[in-house]
DNA sequence: CAAATAATTGCAGAATATTGCAAATTATTA
DNA sequence: TAATAATTTGCAATATTCTGCAATTATTTG
């Protein structure tokens, strides 16, 4: 095999971890063929530059996700991917889109083939880092004092800049879904910013695991039927039989 | 074999790069029927004039945008560090700071000690990256447009959050210095958002090595009375004394 | 044209950098 | 706490780069 330069090795790596969302010491060893000793100073240097995040026995990416390395394998990985690609097919170029932060929506960004010409509004720091890589996607940054634990924007200047806008979609990663509570989440602030999403869209989409239906939160986000479209994991039970009676869209 | 052109060869290694996306000095070298050294110095020329990035044993391409964010993060790293060790003397707790999108602001966010409190507002999104894992500075980010080169906001609102802001200390990151000429930018929106910055903050702290001084670009940011101090990599040169006359702090 | 000058090239040896290995140390898990 | 896995450290082998220099080939100039 011919030699391969060490820069070609450090972009497999980020390659590697931007797919996965981590990589070990042991399966780079053997995809690139060098002993782990040179991995480990591989992401040794990758780390200094702040690439990554170096853990006991791989790496993880920076700032975007805020788990650690165990719990970070993973969460509904799998659901939110097919609920993401079930929400791809409601995107078309042309669209102003709102992005609410949150996994879900998150994992929707990820899937976002790099043709598609969009204009997306968000204020969740991961989404925007996540986008700035994207050629024909025009990203808008809400702005505002940005919460640590969620990463967002939030505060009347986000809510603010939500206001200006008239967008065609928006996509809420949806904390809880209840026929009568509706739409309720766990942090007011948040939630604020939702429901102001919610008034600046045409049509609203929400994404949302089953495990969240039939569940309410202390903050309220706006009535069950500010929703059109639910997008989840297992449209087929019957626990979504009532959301569809009022006239929601459950794929 | 007949001898062969020097340009000759530098088209070859050009075109090599292009298809293999890499080429290795080894190769080159019975490709070409050349020494190694040969090929080293062709690549260097070729490197010196920013056709391809040099690397031990070959060559990669460069990003395909001219300078991407990530190659001028790399370029000049160490003096940049130096240069953020300088700049971190003249932060204190409880300060309310303006921080310019670049490289070198972000080379001394990257050095911020984990108990420093401050308020940051910035416009750029690495920034943001990395203070949102720093445990006691409140950032604020202004929103708006995302360039997807110099990874910032600019524009009208971007504009508007930091007018409302008054700052005790606004980090920027120079483009260009000259006593006449003043602060000058080679975009006009990043230039408008740096004037609107400064004009925020009661004391202005230009970053910016030494190959900067005394150049021009052609969009004005402030007159050089503007700076209050300016942090550079070699403040023994020379060529600062005229500013130094003008007292400004020169560190 | 011929001599002087400059640029290019290859080479040898010294200086550096990279890589893999093994032993000692440290963290993690059962 | 023992057993296992991962990291650190020092080191040797190899590969690459740097330096000065001499030979060769172009280019300039009187």
């Amino acid at each position: 095999m011919a030699s391969m330069l060490k820069e070609e090795r450090l972009d497999y790596i980020l390659k590697k971890l931007q797919t996965d969302q981590k990589v070990l010491q042991t399966e780079l060893s053997t995809d690139l063929q060098v002993s782990e000793d040179t991995v480990r100073r591989d992401l040794e240097a990758l780390a200094q530059s702040g690439q990554l995040i170096k853990v006991r026995g791989g790496a993880i990416p920076h700032s975007p996700n805020p788990y650690s390395f165990k719990e970070r394998v993973e969460r509904h990985a799998a659901d939110k991917q097919l609920m993401a690609r079930k929400a791809l097919t409601l995107l078309h170029d042309g669209q102003t889109v709102l992005m609410d932060g949150g996994t879900s929506t998150l994992a929707l960004v990820k899937l976002l083939p790099p043709q598609l010409r969009l204009t997306i509004i968000t204020n969740s720091v991961p989404i925007v880092t996540q986008l700035i890589e994207h050629p024909t996607i025009e990203v808008i940054f809400t702005g505002g004092r940005i919460g640590k634990n969620s990463q967002t924007a939030t505060g009347m200047d986000t809510i603010r800049a939500m206001q200006k806008i008239r967008a065609d979609l928006a996509f809420v990663g949806i904390c809880s879904l209840h026929p009568e509570a509706g739409v309720t989440g766990l942090d007011l602030e948040e939630a604020d910013v939702k429901s102001v999403m919610i008034e600046a869209a045409n049509k609203i989409v929400a994404l949302a695991t089953s495990d969240k239906m039939d569940t309410a939160e202390p903050f309220k986000v706006c009535e069950i039927t500010g929703i059109d479209v639910i997008v989840t994991d297992k449209p087929q039970l019957p626990l979504f039989k009532p959301y569809q009676d009022l006239g929601i869209q459950v794929i």
